[in-house]
DNA sequence: CGTGGTGTCAAACAGGTGTTTGAAAAGAAG
DNA sequence: CTTCTTTTCAAACACCTGTTTGACACCACG
């Protein structure tokens, strides 16, 4: 049901009752029950329902092929389309952002089916953008940090609208937004390149180094972490 | 109440019920309504009450001083320490966080009261670090950048740990998580600020700058560098 | 002792929740 | 048409929500 996937999309599912989405629908609050067994079966067919946006993702990042920092752009810039879109359509995403503030059974499936394997192309590129010089769990920290600028976008947008107000998401803003996102996150990547080949090499010759991995280096023995 | 802060944090206000919050706190449902006024009046209380957070946050970064780098290292220190604290004192963190998905109208004076003037150290490091070459707008894109890896830890935390079970957040682990976040944005700050100047340059000499041009311009110099 | 104010409590209230029920309607098969 | 299954519907059910109520205990003060 659409109108139901709707309801729970920007209701959540605690707060989405289900007089609500049958008196939108037209129809009988014992009808849900009847089809499918109580509220939690409506949702978990809701959520089971959306299932065409892996195959587009997957799509467009083998389109792009070859060059890992342009599937890391495509990526962003899907990703963040799809979790920005408005309309209909973006029931699936919205009920995403909202299972993982709130979780509830359904978050296991939605991570194994849709999340898991996006996490993996991500995983990819950003790793051939680093080079062989970082590790998984290093490679998996960075993942995490470009997935972070896009779903931010989404759920800390009531705070974005409070804090800046005459910042508007129309879809050009998206577009500058998804290249800010890309920038960064690619300059990032490469500057975290640049600095540990710097670093190795500077062990390897046994001096120390140039005056950017100093710096840092420095900075972190000095920091004294407790 | 600081057992009722504890039960709004991780139940969010709708769920929360005063019902719950009285027999943990072994006191009656009747006494809220009498010194509160109402389900309301207790959750406002809770939220003005935790304020010790911001003096804290900007004692810390003014302590740090000089340079902006640090600056930035010290901001993403102490805000993710913060949102990822654990115990009755991230009560505040927890309910800034549910208030970010679930809003109500204690947000305004939680932005107002707390993110702004965070945002505002967090536009001046990062203004700083990528030059003057960037206009408002941008830097306001890279902050929320900068901030939107912190906060992901807290509102992505159930899909992390379904998506990486053996990812633990100990204190150890928050320390090179901060490492990461704060090493992967200086290196992206500083990759656009030196990829801005080379396109500057480029254009004064007065060649066309397009998007792919600026980018190859921006490999040259990362690579460059070192 | 009495008195008024203050805080606490169990009970009740009014409204909303998901679910169940039993009857009525619709449709298919003989 | 009859018979059977499948679907729909309004009503009721049991439970939980925040709030109110009126009685009861406490306690300083006169």
């Amino acid at each position: 049901m659409r109108v139901a996937a709707e309801v729970f999309a920007d209701q959540g599912y605690r707060s989405a009752t289900i007089r609500d989405i049958c008196r939108r629908a037209g129809t009988n609050v014992a009808s849900v029950n009847y089809h499918f067994g109580g509220k939690a079966g409506l949702y978990r067919a809701v959520v089971q329902s959306g299932g065409a946006f892996t195959s587009e993702m997957a799509g467009r990042l083998a389109a792009s092929g070859g060059a890992a920092e342009d599937r890391l752009r495509a990526y962003v810039e899907v990703f963040l389309a799809r979790v920005l879109a408005e309309g209909p359509c973006a029931v699936h995403g919205r009920i995403m952002a909202r299972e993982m503030i709130e979780p509830t059974e359904a978050l296991d499936q939605l991570v194994d089916g849709f999340i898991r394997p996006e996490a993996e192309m991500l995983s990819l590129a950003v790793g051939e953008i680093v080079g062989k010089d970082f590790n998984r769990e290093e490679i998996r920290l960075l993942c995490m940090s470009v997935a972070a600028q896009v779903v931010f976008y989404k759920h800390c947008r009531p705070v974005v609208e409070r804090l800046f107000p005459d910042f508007r998401l129309d879809s050009a803003a998206v577009s500058v937004l998804a290249e800010s996102i890309a920038g960064f996150s690619v300059a990032g990547l490469r500057g975290l390149r640049a600095g540990r080949l710097a670093a190795q090499a500077a062990k390897m010759k046994g001096t120390s180094g140039t005056a950017t991995v100093t710096r840092s280096a420095e900075r972190r023995i000095a920091k004294g972490r407790n």
